[in-house]
DNA sequence: ATCATAGTCGTCTGCTTGACGATAAACACC
DNA sequence: GGTGTTTATCGTCAAGCAGACGACTATGAT
């Protein structure tokens, strides 16, 4: 940050938004929480907050997950998944009028992370919470047992449609869906996340052929598991291939 | 823009970043404009420049477009095309140490453009060139006539490499290989600009087999041309569709 | 023992693709 | 006018993949 004029630039804020998307019960759930400060106090937002005067903005998107979550991001370019989440930058938004206080100009990220115990908000229980993105984005807003309806604050009703917009079509081609289970999972498991992330029912014999047929998605780790119910399952972790060729085929559309 | 605290965020400074692709002698090509000033003085890079107070980031983008080609966006919502490009955010750039002078955050987007006579530069015609994106990426950098070869300014390369991978992928699924082309084309001009944006060869039967045989790509016009030799062929104009289902292949990969 | 549940292996049919032969309609040149 | 060149367009054939669905397996529940 060497000197420089800074009237020869108009001055903005610059934040990150938190997409955070995970499968759970059969359902695609974002994490949500309730701004305690105006605008929009009360209301469900997503999770993100200022990026540092020395920090990348994926850094800074990787500090959020972390504050909110407790994931870690693993880096996009290692096939290690561990026990983190997949990270991405989503899009940017800017309109001049989207926050009212200020000029505002939000770098959104997408993040999958497989189902978690309960997510955290700096201690505060009550004011995160993983919500169906149906729930969120639908018109009247959100309501659970009795809670008032509201629609998201600022934009980020819009910011969440367009990442899980964007999760379901990257499923499509990469294999990013095993970001939504847990290191070691089953076909079915698998089969579930793609069902629920498209909203649609699949062929549980067609979809265990397309993904053990498909080279470097899916590794055997021999172990087998029977947490489904019925016949046990062979165990699998995702394989070294991001890119899945040819792509798993979304129904109708 | 209520009275707010500015000591409460760090400000930054946020720029749009144009990454322009046309299409031009088979090959694909991007527009590059000599910096005048420092720092980076003298070398190329792309257009841009801040976004101003009251000012979308698309509408900053298209704004530039103008400035920078007189070309004029197309609303990406609209089937229009006229003689417009089309435009779409690309990503965002933020390194604290991707400008030497201050942070700034620059938001890129793609552009792609039919061919055009020439680029003007606010009037300087010698500023602003259309070159091969393997040249304007090569790691020697771009020399033309024995003109010092330099790598691009700032993080350039990175968001020109960034904007030519989307478009590569973004016209096997979408229709988006027709804004490379006049409002009017045939299937074998169409077909160059595939093979100049993957760099390949595509059979001319199967192709012309597949993109006239997915229905909305392309609505013949009833004309004809003989402007590229041989045979007489069928002029198009872009369909409504703007997914392609099913994807054109791109070999290998 | 029987049923319900979930996983896994096959089969068949239709569609799409890639390779490539054949024909058509213009121009260039002799 | 004939001949070759170029580009466009139509057809054919085999291989591969996807969707529909039958059959069998291995567990737990009743």
């Amino acid at each position: 940050m060497s000197p420089y004029d800074p009237s020869a630039f108009p001055p903005f804020a610059v934040t990150v938004d938190l997409v955070v998307l995970t499968v759970r019960r059969h359902a695609l759930c974002a994490l949500a929480v309730r701004r305690g400060e105006s605008p929009f106090q009360g209301r469900w937002a997503l999770p993100g907050g200022f990026v540092r005067p020395d920090e990348d903005l994926s850094s800074a998107a990787a500090r959020e997950l972390i504050e909110e979550t407790g994931l870690c991001a693993h880096d996009p370019d290692s096939p290690v998944q561990a026990n983190g989440a997949h990270l991405e930058q989503l899009a940017t938004y800017g309109d001049p009028k989207r926050d009212p206080r200020m000029r505002v100009v939000s770098v959104a990220h997408l993040a999958l992370a497989p189902d978690l115990p309960a997510p955290r908000a700096g201690g505060d229980a009550n004011s995160a919470r993983w919500a169906p993105v149906d729930a969120l984005l639908a018109q009247g807003g959100y309501g659970r047992e009795g809670e008032q309806a509201t629609p998201l604050a600022f934009d980020h009703a819009q910011i969440l449609s367009d990442g899980v917009e964007r999760a379901r079509s990257k499923i499509e081609y990469s294999s990013l869906a095993t970001a939504f289970c847990p290191p070691e999972f089953t076909v079915g498991e698998l089969r579930r996340v793609y069902e629920a992330v498209w909203g649609v029912a699949l062929d549980p014999r067609n979809f265990h052929r397309k993904v053990t047929g498909t080279p470097g998605f899916l590794v055997p780790t021999g172990g087998t598991t029977t947490r489904q119910g019925g016949r046990p399952a062979q165990l699998f972790r995702a394989g070294g291939a991001t890119l899945l060729n040819p792509p798993m085929l979304r129904p109708d559309v």
